[in-house]
DNA sequence: CTGCAACTTGAAGTTAGCTTGAGGTCAACA
DNA sequence: TGTTGACCTCAAGCTAACTTCAAGTTGCAG
């Protein structure tokens, strides 16, 4: 394991050095030494800040992110909580193929109303049920 | 066209009516009249809620989702436009799919550590080109 | 005709996720 | 040995996306 200074860790991950500090404050990260005041970071960060990349890009909040982070003693429940966390994701995959598709569809339709198209209204179908349980599952 | 109430919209869309009325004022609805001061929409309303859910789920902002509905004179640079977005979308589908993998294997994995874990390492090694490109693009 | 629940507006408040600024410290190079 | 530039901390500021609040209006049931 080498160590790797937040300059670079925030050069390989993409995060600026100040979002680094903020996930330390979080707890999604850690340093694992200071050379003078400079934090140093074992190369796994850069792991985990891909999967936290990943993780804000499916929608999950930081503080979401931390919990499947949190390896702790009753695993069994971890397991669980991880595989949860797949299913959802996956469910927004399927969302989001509908949403490329609907896309697709609109830039290439000549219908003048896709509200009359019946391929579109064919997708739309499909859609709600996927598309607002986000919302009513939150807080 | 048959007008619906927005509390009624705000049932079937699953979003608060305050989130409509905010909405409105971004220029992402309209209501097509009023009962009394009380907005009633029109029933494709539903439709561009749920295009507008899905956009989300997919990380644009509200503004970007403005953009995709504003079917404008010129419309040959919308349709390249919505193309853009729906490639967007792939490829976060992508990099969702990626996610998902990690977490069943986190989930299911006995290695002690899964930064030594060949599978996983396998599988981060193909996500940061995808994970990363959102942040710079940004702003 | 009278309530009153459910809407209205506009302004202010809230939360997440960072970024920025001021003032300080330090490693490394000349 | 001194200077400099990149880091440090802590507090305050910012943006997006809403929600909440206060004060007013209105459709409709009784």
């Amino acid at each position: 394991m080498k160590s790797i200074d937040i300059s670079e860790v925030a050069k390989l991950s993409g995060f600026k050095a100040s979002a680094l500090r903020y996930y330390e404050t979080l707890g999604l990260i850690q340093s694992d030494s200071r050379k003078g005041l400079r934090r140093q970071y074992d190369d796994t960060v850069l792991d985990r800040l891909a999967l936290i990349s990943m993780g804000q890009s499916a929608g999950f909040s930081l503080e979401e992110i931390g919990e499947v982070f949190q390896k702790d003693e009753h695993f069994e429940i971890d397991r669980q909580r991880l595989h949860t966390k797949a299913d959802e994701v996956e469910q927004h995959i399927r969302q989001l193929r509908i949403l490329a598709r609907a896309l697709r569809h609109v830039a290439d339709c000549t219908a003048q109303s896709h509200s009359e198209c019946p391929t579109f209204r064919k997708m739309m179908a499909e859609a709600p049920k996927l598309a607002t349980r986000q919302k009513q599952s939150e807080h």
